[in-house]
DNA sequence: CTGAAAGCGCTAACAC
DNA sequence: GTGTTAGCGCTTTCAG
């Protein structure tokens, strides 16, 4: 096993100094006015030999590392993974390598997390925040480092963020609902005040109100989800004194939960019940019925986030400005929300 | 914004040497026979700068990294992204990082990322080998590079891999079929060379011919997947000639893609057919009917895979022996294998 | 018990 | 045009 090559050993090799090899390998050679020949003889050599720089030892010199890491509840859900795969490809391409970490929407996770890679470990973070991170966010801000957030944010927080109009999508899908002809609508949510949901059961509520119709709201504690209470109150929900004809859920996985649910305790629900789903998944088109959806545009998500991010980690670091994206999602209509005879 | 402490710094305020807050920050405080003052001393006041040893220098100076590359076919996939998910939750606990990316099984991309990583970028490395590389893995077993396959290998390769029996899991799905009344199976699968493919395709052939059944094998190419060409191919197949009484489809994205022709083009099919799948997926549990499935324990898979790697890690680099793990797949038995009348 | 000092591999100001 | 050199922040050998 030869030892890894330097860039010290290619300058003995070539007879020249280190700095010539390292000027030329960083592309340049002309602005430096190498000769082209010494320039020549260094990139043959060291393409022939394979050379490689040492990373850590580039980090050391220059503060920075080429790694983003990408934050999010859980790298395992529809959403997150599907966003995960264009942010990579995008920063690939950039140069950048991607770390992932899930945050599990706990605070205490999230700031170990951040805490671990504090320092210039990583150029920029792209960020689902926890509920409760607001104040080690600012720190992050206050400290210059490239950050943006997305899916929610901390509205009293200057940073750049990537997300959807959660309460024009959630109204017009609610309106979508009573247009079909529903009336008795739920809307089934998560327990946190995460300003995304908030603005979804928002949407829900002026639909509904602006239909003259009551809102029925049941919320789950984050951590409840597929548990047997949540089967218990959800169907309690949908066929409780209220009766309701349709159901509106915040999330994917809510509704992935919900019609788990739904599937076993008594799939004639499914028939009769009005579904609506917020945040797509592969499978809501082939369930039955097809469940309709509001979509979020997840390659245009994942191409601003990596420009807003590509962006501030190149610009200078002493005047970072900030950019707000609201992007617009998407209904799609399928089975589970049409009109009913 | 003040400037990152660095140990140097620690020492200075404290009047004591580099070394000496070097061996306390690192645990060596008794071992070196520190006095306890100082050891109090320095770690109070770390703990109250809240400092951060910067990790370029650590790793130029060590070596390592901590960092693990967790190389997948596609992180937005199901199998891929639980996996990921119990793989971060490991290695995160053992003070690593993990950095993921996606192969698309091609062997272009997986020599790129690992050139990337080539040098001592990371501590180790988690990977699912397209089809070609086994040059380039070679290669990384010469330099004696932590590393470990899984979901297949090269058996001529002398590496640590985490698998499981799919001869035995495919032959006991399609004997199951068998048992339950279905006689003209077809099994779909990927039109590749990789030995887990061809050992599911072994495994179903092993079983009809037991039975003295005819075997009807579909090979998809990798890119060809949800094209209108494979809607038909795929349709044929079951509809053609032989019609057939069930399907085995040989990975969740075949099935997903399968089940969406079905459900299109024909809906029919889904209740006269015999369906099983290999790889679980969450929505396969609620579909109608639900899909029988050949699941692959990922909890334990990521264990191990972890388990090798920090091992791999730990131990010294000169002589690394290989584990090999092959796991049970489990049988699930669901709705759309069960016995017709 | 503690400190001085070398050096990991690279970059870039400065010298020639 | 090219070379010398001083670190970046840390670990660790060796000296005392």
């Amino acid at each position: 096993m030869k030892k890894k090559p330097s860039l010290k050993d290619i300058a003995k090799k070539l007879n020249v100094s280190p700095t010539t090899v390292s000027f030329v390998l960083n592309g340049k050679g002309r602005e430096k006015k190498i000769s082209e020949e010494v320039i020549k003889r260094v990139l043959d050599y060291s393409a022939m030999i394979n050379y490689k720089p040492n990373q850590a030892a580039q980090s050391l010199r220059t503060g920075k590392t080429n790694i983003i890491v990408f934050m999010v509840e859980d790298i395992s859900n529809y959403f997150f993974s599907k966003i995960a795969r264009i942010i990579e490809d995008l920063a690939y391409k950039n140069g950048y390598k991607v770390l992932f970490c899930s945050n599990e929407n706990d605070d205490k996770r999230s700031k170990e997390l951040l805490d671990l890679f504090s320092d210039r470990q990583a150029d920029g973070f792209i960020i689902i925040p926890s509920p409760g991170i607001k104040s080690y966010i600012k720190d992050l801000m206050d400290r210059n480092i490239p950050l943006v957030l997305f899916d929610r944010y901390f509205p009293e927080l200057d940073t750049s963020y990537v997300v959807i109009d959660n309460e024009i999508a959630a109204k017009n899908a609610t309106e979508h609902l009573i247009n079909n002809g529903f009336r008795r609508i739920g809307f089934v949510t998560i327990d946190v005040t995460q300003n995304q949901m908030i603005q979804r059961e928002s949407g829900y509520n002026i639909a509904m109100e602006n239909a003259g119709l009551d809102s029925n709201v049941l919320k789950i504690p984050f951590g409840k989800i597929n548990t047997q209470e949540f089967k218990k109150s959800l169907y309690k929900f949908i066929r409780g004194k209220k009766n309701l004809d349709a159901v509106f859920f915040s999330t994917n996985y809510l509704t992935q939960a919900g019609l788990e649910v739904f599937k076993d305790k008594d799939p004639k629900i499914l028939e009769e019940l009005g579904i609506l789903a917020f945040d797509d998944n592969d499978f809501f088109k082939v369930f039955t019925p097809s469940i309709s959806t509001v979509s979020q545009p997840l390659q245009e998500i994942g191409e601003e986030l990596m420009q807003i991010i590509l962006t501030l980690i190149k610009s200078d670091k002493t005047n970072l400005s900030t950019r707000k994206v609201q992007l617009k999602a998407e209904l799609i209509v399928r089975n589970s929300s049409k009109v009913r005879i």
